[in-house]
DNA sequence: CTCCATATTTGTCTAGGACAAGATAGAATT
DNA sequence: AATTCTATCTTGTCCTAGACAAATATGGAG
């Protein structure tokens, strides 16, 4: 309910004069595009002059369009390590001067594939990405597959592509939706792949349940760590993504599970997914194992007291290694 | 980063006296749990005296578990139809009752399932659930989809076991990490089904493009969607749950859909749907089809101009065909 | 270069009031 | 008895502006 613009368009308006969409937004319609908080915006709007909307006839803010993708812009520049109160106050070219690739300064954000180029291997998919030709990418990813076997083709293509697309995402060279597209490719390809390792004794330990937190709507980590962990011989409980996690505590206890497997990227904020973390150490028994993984930096800034962080996709097989031994 | 409470684990805390956990929640942790927002439960503990927190040092909010899980099962009800004047103040015991499956008074929610009893080919499948055996669930569905052919699969077998389950969550005899276990299930059967289906050639038509708004995490009425478009030749372009708006429109133009399906359950707003379908048909160029479908209610109380509503999956093919003769 | 103490930055929380879209209930028609 | 219209609730969202603590940066000492 609420106040909504007295217009047709509640949440959105488009008032144009010539045909050519020119929407504006509500604080609810911001959030939900940008990832910001209501309170982050208005607070942004008082500290640093920025955004600044204007108000409908309710006295509610109304964003324009540029200002949104402005938001947009420096969402994607924090995620990369840049911190507010220097970037929101900036105008956008010397946002897009940041855009390019510097990264922040004083930060050291462990940067996995170099900025300068990338792997020249990956980037006939970038290509058949960017001509939005699902099929294509699709069957080229196949036949990588085929040729390449289901580890190196996870552990050499899948992530190093992964890594790549979102690099790009960051950067504003791909559109959400492309990523969409990417991840429903690579999903399909390796969901299809696991069906075809022979599927694990319903004995087979260790056990592991799968998952993400709620803030964290990325699956694709940790659809790569279920193929190489049925590779492995191990019993994979994939819940998906975004469990709460009062659930994913009940569901490792209700199905017995020896490890739970989280994955993270910088979408999820470093408080939520310490606290989550934190909750979650607390609320399973000792014996059960914590894995992360994921692409997100605070993961190799700190440890996490009973948490075991995975590096690399790498890493993976020998600590099922040393898990085995443990309980053997 | 704000006020914590001073306790060791922020968000949710865990003071227990005899190492079981009776955590109490922030704010925020009660919003991400429960789905309710800030303002929401700022405003019920004003107006109706539930729920009713405790402060810690800093004045913050401070919920315990039982008024959580009280929360949590008024939304449940709030989702079956309940509006919350009459349910907030309701004692846990009244609750209790409401969820044997009394309805809403004076509403009239279109119920495709009699509530007395689930269809009895359904069992095995929920029995399998219940008891977490979730390779067992797989390979009963694989041997039913083999069995009936993928068409009855999905819109005699998946279709209503997901409704089935549905209900269940709703009346709280199905755990949240179960339904997590489901979706995943079928998932997986489902995709591998899709690939089953000969890949419709690049010419294809009709173009569709396949996804859910932010708000939207449920993703398994679209790839019933898909096995069944597919199945029809059309040519699928699924952009997985939960797209912006804005990148719907820009997928939609980018990849030249002639249409846009969409997926919605009770979990989105009314509110949130509408307000999304309006703009998407604006910005949407009018020769592009939007068709809705799902279990959210709205969908058959309410018409949205130029958004064409699919009752059941059956509605599909004869939709497709339409659509064809219009085309040609 | 590493470690620690101080200072700044930053997101979240609080308060109660306000408003408009949606739903209900009652009246007036058909 | 079934429909349509209108007036009265209900209800979620938005507003303001101040406060605080966790996270991060800075500067100094070893």
């Amino acid at each position: 309910m609420g106040r909504w613009q007295v217009q047709n368009y509640p949440g959105v308006d488009m008032n144009d004069r010539f045909g050519a969409p020119a929407p504006t937004y509500s604080i609810a319609a911001v959030e939900r595009d940008t990832g910001l908080s209501k309170d982050t915006l208005r607070v942004w709007e008082r500290r640093y002059g920025f955004p600044q909307p204007g108000r409908d006839a309710g006295g509610d803010r109304v964003y324009p369009a540029d200002q949104v993708e402005r938001l947009r812009t420096i969402r994607r520049l924090m995620d990369a390590g840049h911190r507010p109160g220097r970037i929101v106050g900036l105008e956008p070219q010397a946002l897009q001067a940041l855009q390019g690739g510097a990264m922040a300064p004083q930060r050291r954000v462990p940067r996995a594939n170099g900025a300068a180029g990338v792997d020249a291997a990956l980037a006939p998919y970038l290509d058949l990405l960017a001509r939005h030709d699902v099929q294509g990418l699709r069957s080229q990813l196949q036949q990588a597959f085929l040729r390449m076997g289901l580890v190196d083709f996870v552990t050499l293509l899948v992530a190093p592509l992964t890594t790549a697309v979102g690099q790009a995402w960051l950067q504003g060279r791909v559109q959400v939706f492309e990523e969409h597209l990417y991840t429903e490719c690579i999903t399909g390809v390796l969901r299809n792949a696991i069906v075809e390792v022979a599927p694990a004794a319903v004995t087979a330990s260790p056990r592991v349940l799968l998952t993400t937190f709620p803030q964290e709507p990325h699956g694709l980590g940790l659809l790569m760590v279920e193929t190489l962990l049925a590779l492995e011989g191990c019993h994979c409980l994939p819940l998906g993504p975004q469990t709460p996690v009062a659930d994913i505590a009940q569901a490792a206890q209700a199905c017995r599970a020896d490890i739970v497997a989280l994955s993270f990227t910088p979408v999820i904020g470093v408080q939520a997914a310490q606290t989550g973390l934190r909750e979650l150490r607390q609320r399973l028994p000792v014996p059960v194992d914590i894995w992360v993984g994921g692409s997100a930096p605070f993961l190799q800034a700190r440890s996490i007291a009973g948490v075991a962080v995975l590096p690399t996709l790498g890493a993976l097989q020998e600590q099922v290694a040393r898990w085995r031994e443990n309980a053997g």
